[in-house]
DNA sequence: TCACTAAATGCGAAAGATTCTCATTCTTCT
DNA sequence: AGAAGAATGAGAATCTTTCGCATTTAGTGA
């Protein structure tokens, strides 16, 4: 019973936050944005609102269940929050999108944002270039 | 005589492009979004409209004299080119922008893209935290 | 210097993404 | 089951950026 988990964090276990909860939870894609996600669920035969889909994706990130991805062109892509950071790498072709860690450059992001004096709150790192399926096919 | 520059890129030296180029070239804030040059270039009394802003900054983007961040927030901000790539660290209290370059840190990228099978063509790292002037404030 | 042509500009309309408003419908708690 | 407050859906509103088009301007050659 996955509403537990919703009321844990203050939120009332809702069927648009369920839905939307679980179809995070087992979309084969990973990163997506509020319009893919509310198309999904239309799809899926589920009737919630657009501006549902967005209320809701910002209260998980608020609650830290999703996170929120300002990748080039736009609009805002979500991922259900796996525990681990990472960055990404993304194809400007076809829209792929991997995921990867850098121990090493998380400790220089550390300390630049020390010597700078800042007291770090989060960072973005996007990579961008050509998948090697698209580098093939051009 | 800067007009010549401009023809260089294949750009007609027009009014609102010389105005543009020598307000990024002059301002003290080196990041700005249109919107904020627009309205600089109003009170300073030239008479351009934001649709022009947008136009020239993206020819200018194209032509290599400035480059484009999408820092969070929403909105593009745009930087005179000054040659030298570098990264970003950014308050989020006051939005104060900082610079800053790190050869580790690049050469990793690199790496990752290559491991990744990605021919790179760019990367964007923003670092967000409390500046020191705003954290004193707290 | 003058006139021609193509390119650039300004304005308002349009588009795309996200948020807001508010009447209606659920959840939760008793 | 009933009450009170929170959440939802639909569309309006907002914000940023781009478009369309009539008008102006820069660049060129006579
Ligand atoms: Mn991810
Ligand atoms: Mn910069
Ligand atoms: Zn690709
Ligand atoms: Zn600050």
């Amino acid at each position: 019973m996955e509403s537990e988990d919703l009321k844990k964090l203050g939120l009332k276990a809702t069927a648009p936050r369920m839905k939307i909860l679980s179809f995070l939870e087992t979309s084969k894609v990973r990163h997506m944005s509020a319009e893919e996600v509310y198309k999904a669920l239309l799809e899926a035969g589920e009737d919630i609102g657009l501006a549902t889909v967005y209320r809701v994706l910002t209260q998980f990130e608020a609650a830290g269940l999703v996170s929120r991805h300002h990748f080039e062109g736009g609009n805002s892509v979500f991922e259900i929050e796996s525990g681990k950071h990472h960055d990404h790498i993304l194809c400007v072709k076809c829209g792929r999108v991997d995921e990867f860690v850098d121990e090493t450059i998380e400790s220089r992001q550390r300390k630049i944002a020390d010597e700078k004096g800042y007291a770090m709150t989060d960072h973005a790192l996007y990579i961008y270039g050509i998948c090697s399926s698209c580098q093939k096919k051009s």
